[in-house]
DNA sequence: CGTTTTTGACCTGCGC
DNA sequence: GCGCAGGTCAAAAACG
């Protein structure tokens, strides 16, 4: 959420200038005059477009300096959402909270000492990412095995709600999955689990899951190959007590040196609606097509859903509009100057 | 008692 | 050839 964010929410920021407030229109209007007055006067049409320019930059500038102040309220906003809805399923229905309970079928013994040894793990940061890695390998097999047919591959970044919890490496994503191994990896202190279709062995795919070593609430799956059933059951995203787990998850990104030869990958409808918007019950849910949806189509959603969710809280328009209105106050009294 | 999960051992590929 | 790391197997344990 780079460059394209900023310019969209830049020109939101323009165009939802509070009209209730007169100073911003004076504003405007008190600079054209100044303007024009120069204009009127011995400036010369080249000084003048200097002038402006540096002004449209300052302006630019602040945008940008608002749209991080936006993005940073952003963040904390939806962490308290998060949090606070986290906190309410538990409060309603303990059982639903599948990630905050120990995985009941762990061996007794080994329960406590598993998740003491999780609690440990994520308390540690670790630079480098597994998807990186595992990008690369991807990269170096589908250059050695340009020939041969490769399964697709699709990796697919889910948030859970608790981000504490590490018991619950498991993905609903409406197909029934067999595990059949764990393993701690190098780079990243959560374990990955290595799941394989239920209807193996005459379906081929498997599926591995890993929490993100930068953020432990992001699940990290990958898949490989292609179910040749259909599917068992529909993917249950907030109802069963299993699938609290994958609460928001959402193919945020997908590694695309891994997908270059992959051709038509996987696409999974696992999208909870409401991601960016805790207020809306129903939105489509959308399909991503790992292959053909540039990162920056991805951002752009993203930027819309976000864009939506803060437009509809007054409050925060409320704030906004108090902070812009006190930037150009600030402007006012440069331009004045000038 | 059948199914699922766990986990240590083993296999494989890669770099040195 | 050796060591390392990721992936897989399979016996044992746990669960319903």
């Amino acid at each position: 959420m780079e460059s394209s964010t900023w310019v969209d929410t830049n020109l939101n920021l323009n165009l939802n200038l509070n009209p209730q407030r007169d100073e911003i229109p004076v504003v405007q209007k008190r600079e054209f005059e100044g303007n024009f007055a120069d204009f009127d006067g011995k400036i010369s049409v080249k000084q003048q477009t200097g002038v402006s320019v540096e002004k449209l930059n300052q302006i630019i500038s602040e945008n940008k300096k608002l749209s991080e102040m936006l993005t940073v309220l952003f963040e904390r906003y939806n962490d308290l959402q998060k949090k606070y809805l986290d906190l309410k399923t538990i409060k309603n229905n303990p059982e639903n909270n599948y990630d905050l309970i120990t995985n009941a079928r762990k061996r007794k013994s080994d329960t406590e000492d598993y998740n003491n040894n999780m609690i440990g793990f994520n308390g540690q940061t670790t630079e480098s990412s597994s998807s990186d890695e595992e990008s690369c390998k991807k990269q170096k097999e589908n250059n050695n095995n340009n020939n041969n047919i490769r399964p697709k591959v699709s990796r697919v970044y889910l948030r859970t709600s608790t981000s504490s919890s590490n018991s619950g490496l498991i993905v609903k994503d409406g197909y029934q999955w067999r595990k059949y191994g764990q393993k701690v990896t190098r780079d990243n202190p959560s374990p990955r689990a290595y799941f394989k279709c239920s209807f193996a062995p005459s379906c081929p795919v498997k599926k591995k899951v890993q929490r993100s070593a930068e953020d432990p609430s992001v699940l990290v799956a990958t898949y490989e190959g292609e179910h040749n059933h259909p599917q068992p059951s529909k993917p249950e995203l907030s109802l069963s007590p299993r699938s609290s787990s994958q609460l928001n998850s959402v193919p945020v990104s997908s590694s695309s040196s891994s997908m270059k030869s992959t051709g038509p990958t996987i696409t999974l409808d696992m999208i909870k609606p409401g991601l960016f918007d805790f207020r809306s019950s129903s939105k489509p849910v959308q399909e991503i097509d790992h292959d053909h949806q540039a990162p920056a189509a991805i951002q752009q959603i993203l930027v819309q859903q976000m864009a939506s969710s803060l437009t509809r809280d007054p409050n925060f328009t409320a704030a906004l509009a108090a902070a812009i209105s006190g930037r150009f106050n600030v402007d006012q009294s440069m331009t004045e100057k000038w």
